[in-house]
DNA sequence: GTCTATATGACGATAGAC
DNA sequence: GTCTATCGTCATATAGAC
């Protein structure tokens, strides 16, 4: 059974090829801008004619997607380990400030340090392209991680009970990707550490924390 | 003396003429996405041909400028008549809060209602295009004019002022380009009304506003 | 001054030879 | 699987008609 092996030979330096076809286009776009890929760059810097990309994605919309699906299990991954430790078990945060501040700085540390994913991801800066349903399982796995974090800490009494958990998942997001949109859109040559925007995450996470923490009553509220 | 007149009609359609373009390309813009526009659809609804434009603008990117330019100028207009009364005197809003929400909640709405001005204002969707310094001056304007309604709503001892300005305008800034973004980007579709994200400004300004009002001490703050 | 005709080079994409 | 050849479209540039 020599056929069966061969297959999977080709089949592995198939995906090879693929891997490094959106490794060269995340450079791509990393240098010229998300919009800038252009696949006769690609197949020059792999050493291809353009059309032979082809045989591997259908169009440059499917790289754009591939990279998009793999940007969010990317952040999934980085993000989502938070949320765990070691041995899987569900992590019990001491103090919610210094865990949600936490949990912010990688997700948007994540972003700066990823920036064409993270803009493919978070605007719409490529005209034509919206993802497949496949990609968007992706993106809508990490957002279901967030919202089950907002579970956990809610569960655990540090979380007020009367506010609608979308409310909570919708001003979380409104933030990281406030913070992220102006930190790549405004200054994108700062690093996430030297960052004038991402150094007001603190701040924000303060303000969220005081408005959602279970145990005073952070606004309005009466006492 | 005719010749000055006959050049002053000539100018007065030159710059209807440049007027036309823009609004055709925002027109271009809204339809294809910001990174779709083509001089060659502009031209075609206009009913030119594509060198034609070249004689009002150096280039595409001049295009984008213009676009960038009046974008943040409309939006300056918009949003700062709320700071001014019909007399052009300062105002002197009752509450914070209140205030804060309209102000926000009318450049919010702004964007939605503007989206190819505003994604292009905000994000970087176009590769190869920066904005030229005059089009960056009338950005600097209207984020001195969120500026300096802070200044004076600490000087109405509204605001704290053991925080720096900065980080007042920067969060500020965060909160509402977040909003945007994550309207724009995840449901264009819906109007500033009727808008998922941007219904979640109230409790995002009060947040804000419980974070920096001067009366009571927000966060760990010493009583 | 205003527009058109024409040309160039890059792009995404397809067809077919090897 | 990779190539050459080709198509249509794009931004852009130049030359010249009116």
């Amino acid at each position: 059974m020599t056929a069966p092996a061969r297959i999977d030979r080709r089949q592995r330096r198939r995906l090879e090829t693929i891997e490094e076809i959106v490794d060269v286009a995340v450079e791509v776009m990393t240098e010229h801008g998300v919009g800038g890929l252009s696949l006769g760059e690609v197949a020059r810097r792999m050493g291809m004619r353009t059309p032979s990309l082809y045989v591997y994605f259908d169009s440059k919309n499917a790289v754009y997607d591939a990279v998009f699906a793999r940007g969010w299990r990317s952040a999934y991954e980085t993000t989502g380990a938070l949320h765990l430790d070691v041995e899987g078990t569900v992590r019990r945060p001491a103090q919610l400030e210094p865990y949600l501040l936490l949990v912010s700085r990688t997700f948007v540390r994540w972003t700066i340090e990823n920036p064409a994913h993270a803009q493919l991801m978070m605007w719409r800066p490529v005209p034509g392209y919206e993802p497949s349903a496949d990609a968007f399982a992706a993106a809508v796995d990490a957002l279901e991680a967030a919202r089950s974090m907002f579970v956990r800490l809610r569960d655990l009494d540090l979380l007020r009970s009367d506010v609608a958990l979308d409310e909570m998942v919708q001003t979380w997001t409104v933030i990281t990707t406030g913070v992220m949109t102006r930190q790549l859109a405004n200054a994108p040559q700062e690093s996430f550490d030297e960052g004038r925007v991402t150094a007001t995450l603190p701040a924000l996470v303060a303000m969220f924390v005081a408005h959602y923490r279970h145990s005073g009553s952070p606004t309005k509220g009466k006492k």
